[in-house]
DNA sequence: ACCCCTCCCGAAAACGTTTTCGTGTTGAAA
DNA sequence: TTTCAACACGAAAACGTTTTCGGGAGGGGT
């Protein structure tokens, strides 16, 4: 008897996966993402039994394995990421903070970064803060409420300025990774990938004075900018190493970054400089343009070197001398920094805190002899 | 009887409620994110009420909203975003798929892209194909599982040659709106933001030919390459329109676009062409380098227009005359169309797709005269 | 006829929200 | 005293997964 009935339900069972096949187009929106729910109630299983024969569970016949996964390839079923990501509390997301992408270097860490996550199967989200603290909070406490496994980033110049990093200790202190990569700050504890700028500067420094020179010139930026700071150090350090005094009206700080070539020119015109160290590109370039107006030829009457070797040091006429920072590798070096502490945060080893330190080195173009 | 019971209940409750009170600090780890449960339970309430009582609803009483809303800010409550995500069905993420992000036109397009996505409380996530093929692939069907609201991209190479848009297609069938920029096709139904590329190089060209040039050479990209295709068929029928033969020893198509100069060297050298139209800044740059160092006065022996207003054109020297593309308009224009779209769909006004022209201009510099 | 083991499968919890609906208590009006 | 509204709150479903556990059916061995 119970023979009868199961045989009748079993028939209707087939006689209703046919007709699921037949009309499957109408029975299941192709237009919306399909679900297991629907899968289930389509093959009239369970959701559990749905959900094991995708993953290839030994649970489960072979029978009602292929079924299941013809059905899903049929209706091109993707999990959810959201509902993974909920049930797993990882989301597979890291997220970069920059000031600003459309400088070269930050674009060029993007790409390190973005490289090793997708190896590591990461997805990267890009905020940019416009060198404003707001912008860099805002961003920081939204993406903080779980949307992401953990920051990478770099501190904007209004940020470095206040001195106020309470939005960064509140994240890590959640339990969030941070990596923080070029303009860093000792008032946080986390994983850092910086440069030697203080090196770097020094030596570029050396390399004019090993020439001879004696009146470098250093174009650089206010002090609270970190790289600025330790860049404008190596020099004034090299300088008093070598016994050349350090003049006041040699270095100029440029504050506002839209519109200091007034000051340059006053600063090679009035100085009459052997040598620039510039601690950008920008300034580098500008540099180079304004000795070239004003008759100067380069490197005979002038030389200049830059710093970040981006693509204007490459392609400039002459071409800069620059000190290379690699901005790919200090992307993937931070990528790795982070994606190590996600997946090993079993381990749980905090307060265990890296500085990695990328090399630079001195690029010799047109610019120097 | 049941009064008791319940009284004594009660008080066991206040007991416990003050004891949590007291030792909330232990009760509740820091160090992870707290959630609406954790709260419902140290306050003794349900997880509605305290949900409730953080939106300000009327249901509840000012008293006990008080109180949750001050547990909630001494334990930095922070809503989850994934679950919300998941029950809201949209996750507030748009993502941002480009050949490569040192370039910098893609990079001013993020911009535009991340600025206004901001604004309407939008995050980017940018994904890099690399101009394969697969990459791009790989990444959409990824993202498609639910993580994001719509894509913006711009094709790969690879993909335009390859003229397989099936994961395209794919997406867009699941009801996810996508916007294609600049490296567009005709394949694909779908809202698009581009520039007008034929008319643009016709211009660039026709300046030339009024200026009394004839020989003018074009430096240009494989066909399959959308943009160059376009560009270099603006430039074709400028000439024809004007009674100016159009000789192919004047147009080069450069395929492998690390190693060209010597390229362009023999181009300029044998040809001798009296105005070069290059389709992008790097062919553009490098043509003015290799004519200076074969003794060529710009402009006064020939004469360079580039493409795409970026960094390299502004601080070349001389400074490159270009034709500009606005990135972060065009940046801005997808994302707000895109945004549109996802804001709207319950209209569901498909296939009313429209395809914005964002204009150019000729940014007349020292390579020209 | 009974027991046990294997094979398949379903129910339910969990992740963290929001929201609808139901319900108990209170006070006032009849 | 009864009735009804207002008020304050809780239970439960829903979003889409994964996974643990429990259990029914069937077969083989006594």
């Amino acid at each position: 008897m119970h023979h009868k009935i199961k045989d009748k339900i079993d028939r209707l069972k087939n006689l209703s996966y046919l007709y699921s096949q037949l009309n499957s187009i109408q029975k299941i929106d192709m237009k919306r993402k399909v679900t297991l729910k629907q899968i289930a109630k389509e093959l009239d299983v369970s959701i559990s039994t749905v959900s094991k024969s995708l993953r290839d569970s030994p649970e489960i016949s072979e029978d009602t394995r292929q079924k299941v996964q013809a059905f899903a390839k049929l209706y091109n079923y993707k999990p959810n990421n959201i509902a993974l990501s909920l049930k797993n509390k990882k989301t597979k997301t890291i997220c970069i903070i920059i000031p600003e992408i459309i400088h070269h270097f930050f674009a060029t860490v993007i790409s390190g970064v973005e490289h090793v996550a997708n190896e590591n199967g990461y997805n990267v989200l890009v905020c940019l803060s416009d060198e404003s603290f707001d912008k860099e909070v805002i961003n920081m406490e939204m993406l903080a409420g779980g949307s992401i496994d953990g920051f990478i980033m770099s501190l904007s110049k209004e940020t470095q300025q206040r001195r106020d990093f309470h939005h960064i200790t509140e994240v890590i202190n959640q339990g969030m990774p941070v990596v923080m990569f070029d303009r860093v700050t000792n008032d946080i504890l986390c994983d850092k990938v910086i440069i030697d700028d203080n090196l770097a500067a020094y030596n570029a420094t050396r390399f004019f004075i090993n020439k001879g020179y004696k009146k470098i010139a250093l174009i650089t930026t206010v002090d609270y900018v970190s790289v600025g700071k330790l860049r404008t150090d190596g020099y004034t350090k090299a300088m008093m190493d070598h016994d050349l005094k350090v003049d006041p009206n040699l270095i100029l700080k440029i504050e506002d970054t839209d519109n200091f070539d007034a000051q340059i020119e006053a600063l090679i015109r009035d100085q009459k400089p052997e040598a620039i160290f510039a601690v950008n590109e920008i300034f580098a370039v500008t540099a180079i343009k304004i000795a070239g107006k004003l008759g100067l030829k380069i490197p005979t009457d002038i030389s200049i070197i830059g710093f970040t070797d981006g693509i204007i040091s490459k392609y400039s006429t002459p071409s800069i001398s620059t000190v290379s920072q690699n901005g790919v590798k200090m992307g993937e070096k931070a990528a790795k920094m982070l994606i190590d502490r996600l997946e090993n945060e079993e381990m749980e080893i905090e307060e265990h805190y890296k500085t990695e330190v990328i090399e630079t080195a001195l690029v010799e173009r047109e610019s120097t002899r």
